[in-house]
DNA sequence: GACTCATTAGGACAATTGTCCTAATTTATT
DNA sequence: AATAAATTAGGACAATTGTCCTAATGAGTC
């Protein structure tokens, strides 16, 4: 059978609502209405909304990972490693437009309310940071690995913000020419 | 009388709560137990929770205007007005540490409910767009004016929630610090 | 076919939400 | 002092929230 188990659609769907609409402002009946199950079938599965939450976040940290996982595969070149990241900007633009970074506006809004689970989304942006400093290595940047990992992850994380409040795709594209820029600059400084 | 009226109390106050705990996960009790008056007397000064976001928004939008308003009088360098912009990252970062920044966490949490004060909160941005792009402007940066202020905003707003995630005041001051340096090398470029 | 366990539906529950109404009180005007 | 208007308190209202309980249904095993 290859029926995909209540508990992976709560999740699954959950993950997506989440991102369109907010983790506060999403509730169980709007899970429920997309999975279509009741909503008192829920406890069965979880015993709380931030437990799903608790889930959503591993099924990103999982997915991210495999993301990252499949650009260190796609060639041996850290530069260009990298510019696969910078460059989900335009590959997601179409949701970002509408709902902006999927890690971003979580961690913010999870600060906000002061969630005990800040530290799990968090967590999001450390995968992204540690690889990214690991390819800067490569690049032998050694000593500045990790702030460049920071740098470019705030960039782009300002270019969806802005991108999302503006609608505005030549703007990301711009911006998104400018990182490369940079990053192949880089390469070169140190040949 | 000095005594500030009911109607300003509430704005100020749900202007803070806004920022801290999001607008939609901020209640009617909630302003009303700093304001301390009763839940019911909210509708004589505003119909609905929107009207009050929309006062807010009028609010912030004369306090941006004040500051955007003093920097420019505070000197005749450009240059030097828009470090006062880059550098409001470290004068706010007590909060920013916190909450994030109070325009970008706005704009993304409006975009999520796709609320439909959205272009309201967008025009906080364009205040700072608009003014910083006059800025570049009149460093002799005629035709990327409007790109380097969007420029310029994306990497505060990125800062800023990076900073807001990590609570890491360095990294912080480091991306100022290298915001500052891009900008003074604007000038020597063209003299 | 009988039995066990997992899954589900449906609804109860108290708390909270934004909204609205009415009566009391304060303030201002004459 | 008398009157009108602005302001306030308190509570009603239906709807929705997250949580939890119980009974029915399902599937799988012996």
């Amino acid at each position: 059978m290859n029926k995909i188990s209540t508990r992976a659609q709560i999740i699954q769907h959950a993950d997506q609502l989440f991102y369109q609409q907010g983790f506060e402002n999403t509730s169980f009946a709007d899970i429920a209405g997309m999975v279509k199950i009741s909503r008192g079938n829920f406890y069965h599965h979880f015993k709380s909304k931030d437990e799903i939450l608790k889930a959503v976040i591993e099924l990103r940290l999982a997915n991210t990972q495999n993301m990252l996982d499949e650009w260190q595969a796609s060639t041996d070149n850290p530069t260009k490693r990298i510019e696969c990241f910078i460059k989900i900007l335009i590959t997601n633009w179409s949701k970002i437009k509408y709902y902006g970074c999927p890690v971003g506006t979580l961690t913010s809004e999870l600060a906000k309310l002061n969630h005990s689970l800040q530290a799990n989304a968090n967590e999001l942006f450390s995968l992204f940071r540690n690889w990214l400093a690991a390819q800067f290595e490569l690049m032998g940047q050694v000593k500045k690995a990790d702030a460049f990992a920071m740098h470019i992850l705030a960039r782009s994380q300002g270019v969806a913000t802005l991108g999302n409040s503006f609608r505005d795709e030549n703007f990301v594209k711009q911006e998104v020419e400018q990182m490369c820029v940079w990053l192949n600059s880089l390469k070169k400084q140190q040949g």
